[in-house]
DNA sequence: GCAAAAGTGTTACGAATACACCCATGA
DNA sequence: TCATGGGTGTATTCGTAACACTTTTGC
């Protein structure tokens, strides 16, 4: 630590956030276009810059609302970009951030205004600067959180059917799982409900809705249980 | 994203280090002793601030050799911690690195000079601004990692013995674990090597030194095995 | 009646756990 | 000779993985 802080650097810091959504074709991130050089009219991650007046947290929060227009999404830190060269108009660190939102709920027309456009997460576009790596780095995070907390359901609307969790879970983990294992051990942790309601829009026979049950979880949580969502060894 | 970055706020980028080293009584962490105001006398963690033209790694590389005289040791990084009042001089954020050291290596005399002490990890006195989160979020992170990867050998000279080796992952783990199993599952990894040389210091008997193999862990690796350094579930 | 997706149980294997005694040596 | 820490093997349990057929219903 410094004896004064006078001398020190005061350096530009920006925020990134990956921000994940989910339907049935599959896992999906959020990006903008860039509408001003460098780099114009290539695609990147939404970001801003820190205020001096607001937390590294709420500032994620504010630049993930003005795209979105939501509130109280999930959002969790993941790491700290700092190559010198990272940004070539000026030295920048950039703490990226991910997302987990309902891609129904987000708005669209603010998603229109920036250029934003879903890309599959296995088809996306190139990234400027060190974009890309922060994409790689929120994937195996959300791989890591998926398989000790059930993060999953925050992609997901209040109701949803087992094989749409499990092509959820898929996406993340880049595997094919099996059917029943996959049932059992979701429906073993016991903390999903399920509903007498049928989504009959992706088959005839109809699949049974379930809800999640945050608060038999947070019961599950806080008696000690250790709650594993981990549908596969990995 | 901004569309010029005129007119944005400069910030403070600090670095601070939770340096884990280890011996025979356990685990323990280098902490040093402000000598300026806010918070003199009170314990911290080794900082400093980022200069313009270094990248965060190498900005927490420096920080850690200026009290160390340690390089190429494992350092990591942690998380940013970025509250507004966090620090009550200037507006600050904080990126935290943990370091792994081997503790018969590091500087004295530099640590002298800095009024630095080595404190049992279960006893550590208070600390200043946020570093106490730093350090629990640090704890957590070995945790982690060192059931996923051999970091442990970090911490450890060249040659250790298995009462050792198992003294470390109690410690990290905060845990006893069962020796037999311990050294089973240890020893299944196939990544070390037993010398014929005995460490008498602490036992009439004497246990075996082993070497950890770091070739053959990077073969292992490479070739898709999945080692796992679990000792036990957690 | 058939195509398409949803739903359901059992067996086998491997990993994790629990557990207690002998060994070598220096004092 | 005895106290101290080092070293070793087996049986059991539990979780994970592999696997195939029946159900429903819209067309």
């Amino acid at each position: 630590m410094a004896k004064h802080y006078e001398n020190y650097d005061r350096i530009l810091v920006a925020l990134d956030c990956i921000i994940f959504g989910f339907d049935r074709s599959g896992l999906k991130l959020l990006l903008i276009q860039r509408d001003f050089e460098p780099e114009k009219g290539k695609w990147s991650l939404m970001g801003g810059f820190l205020n001096r007046e607001e937390s590294l947290d709420q500032a994620a929060d504010r630049i993930l609302h003005k795209l979105t227009g939501l509130k109280n999404v999930y959002l969790e830190q993941l790491y700290g970009f700092g190559e010198v060269d990272r940004d070539p108009v000026e030295r920048t660190i950039s703490i990226a951030y991910y997302a987990l939102i309902n891609i129904k709920e987000h708005d669209k027309e603010l998603v229109e205004e920036y250029g934003a456009r879903w890309f599959p997460i296995d088809d996306l576009p190139d990234l400027i600067f060190d974009h890309s790596e922060m994409v790689e780095a929120a994937k195996s995070r959300l791989k890591y959180r998926a398989s000790h907390e059930p993060v999953g359901f925050e992609l997901l609307p209040e109701k949803f059917t087992m094989p749409e969790l499990q092509i959820l879970y898929e996406d993340i983990y880049q595997t094919k799982l099996d059917k029943r294992n996959f049932r059992r051990r979701i429906l073993s942790t016991n903390v999903l409900n399920k509903t007498d309601e049928k989504q009959k829009k992706y088959s005839k026979k109809g699949a049974y809705l379930y809800r999640f049950d945050h608060e038999k979880y947070e019961e599950k949580v806080s008696s000690g249980e250790s709650l594993v969502f981990k549908p596969l060894k990995l």
